[in-house]
Formats: structure tokens, sequence, C-alpha cells
DNA sequence: TAAAGACCCTGTAGCTACTATAGAGTCAAG
DNA sequence: CTTGACTCTATAGTAGCTACAGGGTCTTTA
């Protein structure tokens, strides 16, 4: 079984430029080519970037899942690192919720400050942004950034 | 008052680049410089750098700030588009909220997959990351990122 | 046989909001 | 006069792609 590209991205639901990127960055390792120098590739490629995928979906990094891919690869290993992985992930995601909540509260507290169409020069809103009083910094490990669809 | 670029870096508590960036960006305008060729700032620049700071630490889009920014600047306006570009934010962190905590439904479903030290090949989790049936990609506008301390 | 269209190739630039260098110049204190 | 703290510009890097440009390949149809 040979497909080329274009099939493998729309068996993994994905972009073309996506999948040469992962065989950039290593991930998916270079696949044989046709006479015309396509790429060719078979069911554990669409399987492995299934995987990847997945991983992805669960706004995983890239090298989170190059460590689960790892940890595929040699299977003689027990999984207790893979739950490892899991869970820290999971706590990221906790404390990523909790930072957005927070601002989440701060947000609406400013919003408070201006309810109808007052003038610019006394908008709540705008006066307490200037105050620089709760200027806090959102936790680090905060940052979010998900696949797109 | 003219203050060079590390004491007004201090004052708004952000780096001397962060500065040089916003200033290329066009939310700070070039401020005169001395002789010796130092940008020199004044209490205005440090109000509009800390507005800026604050909008930032809310986790707004620089183009987001540049709006509230042209706000700002034309005093004669009401305020009713300040409000309403605040309320499509908090709508926004909602909507991320939202998405993490579905986020975390996944993971926590994947966590159970595998509770022991089991041999990587049957590893229910590795075998869930395989499986794309619940391969659901999160939606557009869930993406974050924070200012960082 | 030729041309059109769909697909593929490499390489590079762009996105956000900075951060981090390199290599040079300025300025005040000792 | 030298040291050290500060500043300047310009450029490259971060994550994870996305979007070209400028070509080549393959299949189908006229």
């Amino acid at each position: 079984m040979n497909i080329k590209i274009g099939e493998l991205a729309r068996r993994a639901e994905c972009h073309v430029e996506t999948i040469r990127y992962y065989e950039k960055e290593g991930l998916l390792s270079p696949p044989k080519r046709s006479g015309g120098n396509y790429r060719l590739y078979d069911d554990s490629h669409v399987e492995r970037l299934q995987f990847i995928r997945h991983c992805r979906s669960l706004d995983m990094t890239l090298a989170e899942v190059q460590t689960l891919l790892g940890y595929r690869d040699t299977p003689a290993q027990d999984c207790g690192e893979v739950n490892a992985l899991l869970d820290k992930h999971i706590q990221q995601v906790e404390i990523r919720v909790e930072a957005l909540l927070q601002l989440k509260r701060h947000l609406l507290a400013l919003r408070e400050k201006c309810s109808g169409s007052r003038a610019i020069e006394s908008c709540g809103i705008l006066q307490g942004l200037s105050d620089c009083s709760c200027h806090s910094i959102p936790a680090e490990g905060a940052t979010t950034s998900f696949v797109e669809a």
C-alpha cells in the first residue's frame, strides 16, 4: 500500500505542509520516494501521524509527543513514565484554567466600572486600565496553544 | 522630566527591548532623543506604557490595545465601543476556559485507561492515543498567550 | 499529441509578542 | 583614563505551523 502525501493528509485530517513539517522536525522519518520523487507512505505512517495529531489535539507540545513516540518505539519498558507525563500535562492544564478564571475575574471587575455610554474622558474602563494597582502577571506555564481546525 | 529607557522599563515593570518593540509596532510614538541618541521619555510615556502593560496582563492582543489607545486619543467619542471590546474579550476568555475544561476531561478519560506499570505494549494510554475516534479539535479562538513575568 | 488540471517538490517568509544575542557607542564616577 | 553601567541598531530565535513562489510530475481529456 503506497499512498502519497495528500492522501495521508486526508486520512489524518491535517495539512500536507504539516506532514512535511513533522518530517523536518523528526517526528516522522523520511519515507521512501517514487520515481518522480513523491513521498510514499503506508499504514504505519497513517497510524503514527494519527497518534501525533491526537496528542496535539490534547494540546501536548511536539517535545512531549516526541517523548511518547520514543516510549512507543521501545516496547520493552514499562509505562510508568507515560502515566507520569500525562499527569504532568493534566496538571499544566489545571494551572491554565485557574489562570484564565483569575483573568476573567479581573476583566469582569474592570467591566463593572463602566456600564453606560459616557464620554471617553470619564470612562471607568479606560481609567481602570491606566491604573496599575492590580497589575498582576499571570503565573508561568499559563500559556496555551491549540491545534487549529 | 526626562528619563531614559531603562528607567521607563523599571517604572512599567517591563523589559527595555519590549519598549523598543512597542515603538517599532507603533504603540508608542518615537520619543525625542538626547545628544548621545538616547531615547528620552516623560510622564505621559510612563502612563501610556502602563496602560499597555495592564491590557497585556489582561491578555489582550496588541491589536486590541491599539484600538483602545485609539479611543483614548479621541476623547470626543462616547465609550460604548470600549465596553463592546471588553465584552468580546471576556467572551473569548470564557470560550478558552470551556475548551480547556473539555481538554481536561479528555485527558482524564485517557489517564483512566492505564493505572499500573504495565508493559508499554499493553499500555492503555498509548493505545488510546493511537485510536483516533475522539479526535476532536478544540474550537477556534481557543488560543491563549500570556505575558510572562 | 498536446494541453489542462490536479497533485507534488524545495525553499523561504510570515504569523504573535516578544527575548536574546552581537557589536558598537555614551556617560558618569573613581 | 579606565571601568562599568547604560544605551544604540540590527538580526535571529521561540512554537507550530501556514502560505506562498517557482518549479516538476502524472493523469485525463480533446
